[in-house]
DNA sequence: GATTTTATGATTGTTGACAATCATACAACT
DNA sequence: AGTTGTATGATTGTCAACAATCATAAAATC
């Protein structure tokens, strides 16, 4: 099944130094939008589907008050899209929405390999990131490409939060969604290669060391064109399908 | 009153080529997200208060549900801020978040500027740009700094609108709500004056221009140091207090 | 008087029912 | 056959009531 059922029970309570645990502070319309985004992102509901909030509320035990919070939070944040009176859908996506998304991703990379190249000591985000790109070369070995596509976005991911802007890594959180949805366009033009792990540690290399110009470059480079990329995959796919 | 009951007449209706008006497509949640929205902005509720959903589903002449979902809609964007079972809050801004505010507002426009100037033809935004100063100055002479600060948003907005990046403007206008936010905090350090409207008008000129280098250093000395203000601002509010 | 316990009122969270809107199927008309 | 009108069922939007939680005041205890 694809959701659980959702209950109040919260997994993550934390023992102060009396032992005593922190009451759970979560909704159940906090917790319906986590497993929705979970299954958007998965891509369990195909792009342009519809999300039925009678079966949500039906799968989830609950009324259906709280799956439309939770819907309200999905579509203010973008990962949804309500029209009026018609329901609430999974966005399809559009070459002009893959550009933008890879534009914005850069926009906030840009600015926070900036930020964090204007500090001194840089050991600890080479030393992250270089570690997630160990793990990337584990996966290219022997995962699938989809694996390999979430350690790739840990990288960006850490690589962004190491900035140290709330607010940055709010936006990019979404804009992170927002690829991930992507990704399901791309899927045949992913490159899922030693040389993808190549990039990643020259990006860390490059972070670690002083020239921001060219670690701005080689961060623009590694986004590549990305409607080329999605040109080259659907071409791909087409192929196959003919045959 | 603060509130104006709501209603679904929707004024912006658009009449085609056949001066067919195309029917109202807006939930009653939207008309009050927008609402409680613009209330928030205009400083309606100080920092830190408490919005009490009975008392404005009342106001608005309606039921708690659409209130409800307005306010997930705005506490998803960052406008306001949620304790389960507590209730939602006009978030209390500290200096960390007045920092945080501008350096991501530096970090979109930043992003703005560089795909503008990538651009040959760049007559229609420096226009635009110049108008907006050109309106500023005049309310310099004889408005409120609310009003010349209203002005200098729109300034910025226009700036970052002409990148024409559908998720670059949902993201800014999602920080320019915040720095509306820590106006209110920065009152009177917000300086109103000949030499801001200059300062615009460079930024125009300079996008205008052909050195990017240029232009985003000016931006980034046209944000200044946010925390100094603030504490210029208290220091000011302070004396005049004790006196 | 200080602290703990209990009661109460206010507010938030959820539910189920009713109202409104839309999409589709079917019937009637041209 | 094509178009228009009507009915029906499905889904979304809203409402009012009940349940749960919290904050505060009052009472009890030390």
């Amino acid at each position: 099944m694809l959701f659980r059922a959702v209950t109040m029970k919260d997994e993550t309570m934390k023992a102060d130094s009396k032992g005593i645990k922190r009451l759970p502070r979560v909704t159940l319309s906090g917790r319906i939008a986590e497993e929705i985004r979970e299954a958007v992102l998965s891509g369990a509901f195909p792009l342009g589907s519809q999300l039925n909030e009678m079966e949500l509320a039906e799968k989830f035990g609950v009324s259906r008050g709280p799956v439309r919070e939770a819907m309200q939070r999905l579509i203010q944040e973008g990962l949804l899209h309500s029209e009026p009176h018609r329901g609430v859908f999974v966005p399809e996506l559009t070459d002009t929405d893959l550009s933008d998304v890879y534009y914005v991703r850069e926009a906030i990379e840009g600015a926070a390999v900036q930020r964090i190249m204007a500090r001194q000591d840089r050991k600890d985000i080479h030393l992250a990131l270089m570690k997630i790109a160990k793990q990337m070369e584990k996966t290219v070995a022997q995962g699938s490409w989809m694996q390999v596509a979430d350690i790739d976005l840990a990288f960006h991911r850490e690589l962004v939060e190491s900035a140290g802007s709330f607010r940055l890594s709010r936006m990019y959180a979404t804009v992170q969604a927002e690829t991930k949805l992507c990704m399901h366009m791309l899927m045949g033009g992913y490159r899922s290669s030693k040389a993808l792990v190549e990039e990643h540690e020259l990006l860390a290399n490059l972070i670690a060391g002083d020239d921001v110009a060219a670690t701005l470059r080689e961060l623009s480079r590694h986004f590549g064109d990305p409607i080329r990329i999605l040109r080259k995959a659907n071409a791909v796919r087409q192929g196959s399908e003919a045959a």
